[in-house]
DNA sequence: ATGCAACTGAACTCTTGAGTTTAACTGAAC
DNA sequence: GTTCAGTTAAACTCAAGAGTTCAGTTGCAT
């Protein structure tokens, strides 16, 4: 369906070995890229085809047509090139750019850092848990955008860098952080941390990831019965022996 | 995406809903369309026609051509036509096909039954453990099939149910009487039994499929780590008072 | 108020890939 | 050994989509 364009340079004259003569392609050779236009109007421009080239990446997939996007940002499909040489480029500033803002974690982030002060450490755990578990399930961009990279990783491997490091893996510090300081205060008792963070999404937000992949979504009720019997399983292994 | 069929021509079964799972009912293009091949020689052909299409689709996505495709099988483009009507009714019966096959219960999946009668519960439990995970993460084909579907989910909807049929959801049944068995015999104490089953998935393969989906594999090691730790963690909460 | 860079719109090129046609060619059934 | 559905190779149609060209227009700065 994409008609590919074949590997290599498909851009502007020959490969990058032979400038053409004439055309004025010479500039900013730096980055691998022509040269990006400037100016307030252009800034404009710019964020207009990415606002838009995201809406209908995660509406349409990467299949949807150049001139697509264009028409959706009111931009002519020259702009369109003109700021991102290809449709890959442009992909890959959109995620890019997604993975910038607070996506995974959420306004409604789950509260990983006052979990080590929390009185009740169960209350506390389940709250984070399911602030945590709302971000993940509610927030149909940042879904529709792990199904989006998921489904053409194999043609943008880069992005599968960057992608990863914003994943579940990105978390890990945070989380270890949280469960470390716990150890730290007597409160839990984790002899491998590495497995016991990996344990806690295993847990809490994998069941989610895992069924909204198959297109399938577990209810409001199971989720919450999930939660809450998850965090029981949590503190019953790693709970402090003082700590009831 | 799809070429227009040639005026006049009513197109050919197209995507046609796949038929109750279970049925191997794979041809018999339904209201209006040409006859299906037969004979013996057709059932070669078709054979190996649904046996390069897995290959490549697996290999290089759907979006491998159907060229590519009749050249792999060693049979002519028409022949391909005249057995599925469509590129999309190919892709369909090559994964309804492959959902029939062993997958994901492999030749090495995890011996359920047996685990009500075993006497070690741990060793047992991580024993079947490995299994699952092994066959999670090692089949090639299988991994390469999930990400394929999850991918093209969009442009095949049909093929949700059945894939979604097939996928954790499919395993509960025996799962759940497993833990059941566990239960009545008096070794485990399972207040919720969809979600100690949802929880058993968590522990042993989420971490696996997801990090998968992210591109990305957890070492031997820690999956080794992951697993005797999760099967612990279970037991901790589930293993009735009397069993130690 | 002038100049340039950025923008527009529309027509254009080029490639790819799905599906079809045709005429000649099996191979299995009778 | 005739027959006919099934098969083949190759040339073909058709659509769509990426990227480009160009002649003219507009925003912004000096």
């Amino acid at each position: 369906m994409t008609a590919q364009p074949a590997p290599g340079a498909p851009a502007t004259a020959g490969t990058d070995a032979m400038p053409a003569p004439g055309t004025p392609a010479a500039q900013a050779p730096a980055a691998g890229s022509r040269p990006a236009p400037s100016g307030p109007r252009a800034a404009r421009k710019r964020q207009a085809i990415v606002r838009a080239a995201r809406d209908l990446f995660l509406r349409e997939g990467f299949g949807v047509g150049m001139d697509a996007i264009a028409a959706e940002a009111a931009v002519s499909k020259v702009t369109v090139y003109n700021h991102f040489g290809s449709k890959e480029a442009l992909f890959t500033a959109v995620v890019a750019g997604a993975l910038d803002e607070p996506l995974t974690t959420g306004p409604e982030g789950p509260d990983l850092a006052g979990l080590a002060e929390a009185t009740d450490l169960r209350t506390a755990l389940t709250e984070a848990g399911r602030a945590w578990v709302r971000a993940v399930r509610a927030d149909d961009e940042a879904r529709a955008l792990r199904g989006l990279v998921a489904g053409e990783l194999h043609r943008f491997p880069e992005l599968g860098r960057a992608w990863r490091a914003h994943g579940p893996t990105g978390h890990h510090p945070a989380v270890a952080d949280a469960l470390r300081a716990l150890a730290d205060r007597g409160r839990l008792e984790i002899p491998d941390l590495e497995v016991a963070v990996l344990q806690l999404y295993s847990l809490l937000v994998f069941p989610q990831m895992v069924f909204e992949q198959y297109g399938a979504d577990l209810g409001d009720e199971l989720s919450e019965r999930l939660l809450t019997d998850g965090v029981e399983m949590f503190l019953r292994r790693y709970a402090a022996p003082g700590t009831a």
